[in-house]
DNA sequence: ATATATTGTTAGACTAATCTAACTTATTTT
DNA sequence: AAAATAAGTTAGATTAGTCTAACAATATAT
């Protein structure tokens, strides 16, 4: 049995490697940063995760989750991803209230609970994030999407998600107009700093290069 | 902020104290027992919530609850008894199985979870084992409910709650054909061991006076 | 290839929650 | 009232998770 602090480090290690990320590894700063925790403590607990068999942990070395590591990372992300979709859709929470929750939620211990909650549920493809949710083989949903950023002027997209969870931007988000199947047309990109041009429904916005980083599209 | 442990003791302390019992105050040794630790740690709890305004305390003397500690202990029962409902009327689980889910379920910090999942659930007065589900103001409605131990012979009478939630009780309660509302007519009571004959539906069963003492009737 | 900056580890300390063993206080029995 | 039993507390140890400060290794820039 694992603690709750010994998932989150595992789910942060699958965040930082496999999802939305080229890379393969994470380095221990990097980890402790993305958890709020210093290094330091990062390193006892990648030694302690190594022990187990959940991560591929070297002195000085890079780190990544282990086979075993990572099929409980995505039984997390699966929960968190469920958990989600309840307080949404069943709720009436805000897409914006739900990940804090959620990040409680999904270290409930129950295999029954969370294959129950996906019936009732319908068992969804995609968060409320569109983010895809892992079957309960952890398999997910392939999507070939990309992101706002790297689309050319004058094209027309349509998001599917957002790949930043913070209230703060999402917030800001629904408060231009934009939500998950909104239509974007690119009007304008600035070369001085990549900011772009853009028209939702029958708005127009200026968003910065950070902005539209954090907005994926088809 | 409290940890889940705070939060057990003070629920503990409520079940010893309040609820379905004449006593006001709890030992030491009793809440241990009840927490399944032993009497020296909960010593040191004590001290510690008594520090924090919940528990009041005196070496050697009983605890109990301050105001303060109750409202947060009543707040733990409305939450635990939702979750239960939620399993069982939402995700068909069988009433044995969702106190122990609920038990983890009842910690996750989120004021409006609680109170929109009243609303999704409908506002329910009674869980699934049939305990009055304190509203959100900790207010429990009111229940003239007795024990199936106490009721005299040939008399008739309807079941209402039972009194334990291990999953044993359960299940026998559950095999003999008993369920809230059901009806029962005692047939015989044995003055050796206070066992009694039942009436349930169109069986008989007998059962031991432990049993009878675990049955709310009215 | 050397110096500098970045990254990561170790050592030592702290807090929360638990235990065991020894001790103290209170209650019950004779 | 003394002895025996039960109940409760204290002291000292352990484990998990965290920190700071000092140190070590690796990577980068001259
Ligand atoms: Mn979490
Ligand atoms: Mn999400
Ligand atoms: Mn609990
Ligand atoms: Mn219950």
């Amino acid at each position: 049995m694992l603690s709750n602090t010994e998932e989150n480090y595992l789910k942060a290690l699958l965040h930082l490697t496999d999802l939305n990320s080229i890379k393969e590894q994470a380095g221990t700063n990097e980890l402790a940063n993305y958890l709020g925790i210093k290094p330091a403590t990062a390193t006892d607990m990648l030694k302690k995760l190594k022990e187990k068999g959940l991560v591929d942990y070297e002195k000085y070395g890079k780190n990544n989750l282990t086979p075993k590591g990572k099929k409980i990372a995505l039984e997390l992300l699966r929960k968190h991803r469920l958990w989600e979709t309840f307080l949404y859709e069943k709720l009436e929470f805000s897409w914006d209230e739900i990940h804090e929750v959620a990040e409680e939620l999904e270290h409930i211990q129950s295999e029954k609970l969370i294959n129950k909650l996906d019936q009732f549920l319908g068992y969804p493809q995609y968060d409320p994030h569109g983010d895809p949710i892992p079957d309960n083989k952890g398999k997910i949903p392939k999507t070939k999407r990309m992101l706002l950023c790297d689309k050319p002027i004058d094209s027309v997209c349509k998001m599917v998600a957002v790949k930043n969870n913070s209230v703060s931007f999402l917030k800001y988000v629904s408060q231009i107009g934009l939500a998950i199947n909104s239509n974007i047309e690119i009007l304008e990109i600035e070369k001085f700093d990549g900011s772009m041009q853009l028209k939702i429904g029958d708005q127009t916005h200026r968003v910065s290069r950070k902005f539209a980083e954090n907005i994926f599209v088809i």
